[in-house]
DNA sequence: ATAAATATTTAGACAAGTCTAAAAAATGTT
DNA sequence: AACATTTTTTAGACTTGTCTAAATATTTAT
């Protein structure tokens, strides 16, 4: 069993992961949890010692077998519960990280099947995310950020880099949500910007905002 | 704000209450909550510090006006938390307990006022304990203990008083379940054991499980 | 009313998780 | 290669919530 705070350690891990990097840095940590990276060589030790991430000192950590299972376990909570507030609840999609990072902590089992049932067996979270299954495997979709994609090109809008809340409702007030078509008309040079056609009309997008949508190319 | 184990104290003092007793001792509140009377003596100084139990020495506990109000919602979350499992994730009502036991902290108004919505205002959880309004007010229910009741009188079961997990399952094998109409046939002087009538069929019941079994007389 | 039993509190210790400040190792720069 | 900078680790301290053992207060029984 893990506490809370080992739960949340392996989560961060398992999110700093990415293919090329083989070892996540005590910094890194330190900053995705915002705690001092002392307590993260503490915390690392740790579970080093109960052998969910293997660590050599200096060298960064990664997850174990073991442990990629168990954070992705905590993703799989995290995001159902997501759908459940979304979709049962009505909470809106910038309203539910904080509460779903609460409720992934719950230990059980059974209650985790049954809300996946529930809730119709969902493949994606609120934000586009893919939704681990029991075991832990991810499916990953083809997925490119809006700004990768060039004049005349068009896609479907099926997730977010930033989920902060302060992207989303700002994506909220464009009408920009997930399911979307968009297409790009005209990619600007000299600042990066974009005009795309969504809802039937024209709407200019920033770099920053092109850097932060997926799409799904069509 | 309050911590996990604050509001555990502060929600087993609550249980504890009664119209009578003044004072709750120090060992029965860690009796129930399965720790020493040491440590319950440290936590209910922190506690009446936070002025949300008033405390004198060797002469026990009572919750504040505040302090009751804190708990009758912790009791308020873990009773909607038991009808969700309930009637929308199938959990029979042995299964509940450990589980609401965790999700009763959970910190987010508006996940608990959306719930109860969702729920349809329940006003009663699946053992039959009243569900506290939102400004922490109980409304009891006329209720009598089945042991009680006279011969030939009768009325609905609306609750249990031990709600562990194998007093319910053997209530449900008896086919035992809240809303069931029962009537006492006959009364057995020499055990106190009844002969009741229930699902059309005669059924023999001892002096425990009449002890603990609510009816609402018709 | 005094002794025995019970209940409560105090004192001191410990584990988990965090922090600050300082030391050590690795990396970057000239 | 030598120095400066950055990253990581160590050492020691603090908080929360718990415990054991001992001291103190209260209640019960004779």
């Amino acid at each position: 069993m893990f506490s809370q705070s080992e739960e949340n350690y392996l989560k961060a891990i398992f999110h700093l992961t990415t293919a090329e990097k083989k070892g996540i840095s005590t910094n890194a940590i330190a900053e995705k949890l915002a705690t001092k990276p002392s307590s993260v060589t503490d915390m690392i030790r740790k579970l080093s010692d109960k052998k969910v991430v293997s660590y050599k000192k200096y060298y960064g950590v990664s997850l174990t077998n073991s442990g990629r299972k168990i954070a992705a376990n905590i993703v799989r909570k995290h995001r159902l519960w997501e759908v459940f507030l979304v979709e049962k609840l009505h909470f809106s999609w910038d309203e539910v990280h904080d509460v779903a990072e609460q409720l992934e902590h719950i230990q059980s089992p059974k209650l985790i099947q049954q809300l996946d049932h529930f809730l119709g067996f969902p493949t994606q979270d609120p934000h586009g995310d893919p939704i681990p299954d029991q075991d832990g495997n991810l499916k990953t979709i083809e997925k490119r950020l809006l700004s990768t994609l060039l004049k005349n090109e068009a896609g479907v809008c099926i997730g977010v880099d930033d989920s902060s809340s302060e992207f989303l409702k700002f994506l909220d007030k464009r009408g920009i949500t997930l399911g979307k078509h968009i297409k790009v008309l005209e990619k600007e040079a000299f600042d990066d910007s974009l005009i795309i056609e969504i809802n039937q009309q024209k709407m200019t997008i920033s770099k920053k905002i092109a850097n932060n949508l997926y799409i799904q190319k069509s």
